[in-house]
DNA sequence: TATAGTGTATATATAGATATACACAGTATA
DNA sequence: TATACTGTGTATATCTATATATACACTATA
């Protein structure tokens, strides 16, 4: 199966950081049941246009923290996760992202009206074909 | 003048990126005008508990991209910036920010109602004294 | 001209990303 | 049942980016 996973080479965020967050965010949302296999430190790799070793250490930090877990020679599987921490890791990682979106608009000068009405244009746009 | 900037510690983003796009923030925010003099790379470093190189290369690469001007052994100013690139980067750099807040809560499986949601109560976490 | 403020340059340590060679698991087939 | 093969994860050495300390140079002013 292949991860619906997006890396930037642009992004100052070290490459296996956001496979890790990525990867993480699927487990937590429930698009990666437990037992399904992971593509492959190798197969990934090749999609992301990485090295081994990037997709390697986010696995690695992916299995420290409970998420997975990986087997040599077999591969690398979702573990089973108790369902509260699923819901809070879930909960945690959007209203973060929100926080920052917000304080990202109030650095720049933006009005509490400002930014309800820049929320609304970046939703329509997204129902509207995502292209920003 | 003590800049209202902020660095983390744990975000994997570099530190000399995270003050230079704060920087950024407040001068096309309109809080830094023309002529203001920044801190200097000391002062700052002093600040924000970091390494002068650090912040120096922050001021460097906003010097690249036209935002300072900095002047050996007199300091760092804002530039005069045609309000047109102010006004574009200004709301690049936010509608950026709630895509990838809306991103973030695609990948963990909300639907539109779930954002829309979760966006009103940061708002409303804002208002009632920041603390999340 | 001494001193305290500014930015600048050199050398060094840690973190992130890579290539390459190695080891284990399953399977086809001689 | 051997064994070759292809898939998986693992370990070592190396390079680049990030962060630092320390010494240097320029500007203003007491």
């Amino acid at each position: 199966m292949k991860l619906p996973i997006r890396v930037s080479e642009e992004s100052r965020e070290p490459i296996y950081h956001q496979i890790e967050t990525q990867v993480k965010s699927l487990i937590v949302g429930g698009q990666l049941p437990p037992g399904t296999p992971l593509p492959s430190i190798r197969v990934l790799s090749n999609d992301l246009q990485c090295s081994v070793i990037t997709t390697r250490r986010a696995y690695q930090n992916l299995e420290s923290n409970g998420f997975i877990k990986t087997v040599q020679g077999k591969g690398t599987f979702v573990k089973e996760i108790e369902t509260i921490k699923m819901e809070e890791t879930k909960q945690k990682v959007v209203i973060d992202a929100f926080v920052r979106a917000v304080e990202q608009a109030e650095q720049v000068g933006c009005s509490s009206e400002d930014i309800r009405r820049i929320f609304k244009e970046v939703m329509e746009n997204k129902r509207n074909g995502g292209g920003l």
